[in-house]
DNA sequence: CAAATAAAACCGACCATTCGGTATGTTTAT
DNA sequence: ATAAACATACCGAATGGTCGGTTTTATTTG
């Protein structure tokens, strides 16, 4: 049943939720070995220092979690290409609840704000990597406003980049103010609910 | 010229610069004692832990660096209301910037989110304080929308809900990106450069 | 097939270092 | 002389990491 790969990736999930908990000085090397059920040779069979294994956390969180796959939305309609965005937003969000394995239900408040923040102080890769991603984002959604604009569904004496940075900041901030109020039972609902509505409003003004 | 009550603020200024650099686990005794350029002696004898520093930061920053007097605010239009809040963020800002008395000139990169994140999750407090500040701003942007609609300022088919949590997010989706990517060096001319610019074109879109 | 061997997986006592904090001073101002 | 202001050697606990070993699994060999 567990063979080395098993492991492996056990130890990378354990390690995981303790990082969405607390920071990587927080986390102690003693949790993460109590937390994988198994010992600290077992743990450096495998890694070879806490800072390897964020790394790797993060490298899979940031693929799974973080990238999106632009290229992947409608570029239809203004209206598609956003409703495309919450959904994917919504799906790697999801697909972070399915993760944890063991048996504990406890509603333990996450914050990958402060994850990321880590990463990108501790691993320069990992920030270029983020703010290549914030820039390609930007560029979408530059380029499907565009599309709006020629094709008359909006109509609006703002900026592509103005209308861009609009719909991505109101996005980013929205998530930070949840993460920092709710304590996560319903949190996504509430973010895609919320999303929902500040954009459909942004978006009736723009066609007005 | 140094008298216990300077002693004390040049210990509270020093902790601060470190805690805006790096999150409490991170900063060490060691490294508040050599900033001050006392000894843990002295450190001890004007506080009784790293925590209780690290309380009394917080709430100085909290009072000087984040609660907003929406009160001095312009209610006459939203266009005021706004260009308000710039400006006191701005200023905010800046008086942190001259808090440096020691003659380092070394742009170090600070995420004061990070801080707040961190104090929300050891005072819960804090976390109230900063919960209750939000919900006052919001408070307060619905208000001033609420004249601007009454006052035919504005015309939209957006709520007044909607659009104070647009202007809000917005706003703090911009200084979290900025945060993230600038190296802090004119961190300030670019957020309010920016924040002009995007509400600016929010402001005149809701205009009609 | 089973016995022998090799290799991988895993364990936990141990290590040096650093942590926040204390105890016992010495200096300095009143 | 007294007390506040500072300094420093020191403390136990916790830290990330190591190392010699045992157990388990896989491979080879008779």
């Amino acid at each position: 049943m567990s063979d080395a790969r098993d492991t492996r990736e056990h130890i990378l999930n354990a390690s995981f939720m303790l990082f969405l908990q607390k920071n990587f000085k927080e986390v102690t090397m003693k949790e993460i070995v109590e937390r994988t059920g198994l010992s600290k040779g077992a743990f450096y069979h495998y890694f070879s220092s806490k800072e390897q294994v964020f790394e790797e956390v993060m490298d899979h969180f940031f693929a799974a979690g973080i990238k999106q796959n632009f290229e992947s939305y409608s570029f239809e309609t203004l209206k598609e290409f956003y409703q495309d965005y919450i959904k994917d937003a919504i799906a790697k969000m999801r697909s972070f609840k399915n993760l944890r394995t063991d048996n504990n239900e406890e509603t333990f408040s996450t914050n990958h704000y402060f994850l990321i923040f880590d990463a990108m102080k501790m691993l320069p890769s990992y920030k270029k990597k983020l703010l290549d991603n914030n820039q390609e984002e930007l560029k979408y959604w530059k380029k499907i406003v565009h599309i709006a604009k020629k094709s008359g569904e909006i109509k609006t004496t703002m900026t592509d980049e103005q209308i861009a940075k609009l719909f991505i900041y109101s996005g980013d901030g929205l998530g930070m103010q949840l993460i920092m109020s709710d304590p996560s039972a319903q949190k996504m609902e509430k973010f895609k609910s919320e999303l929902q509505s500040i954009w459909d409003g942004l978006y009736n003004a723009l066609k007005g």
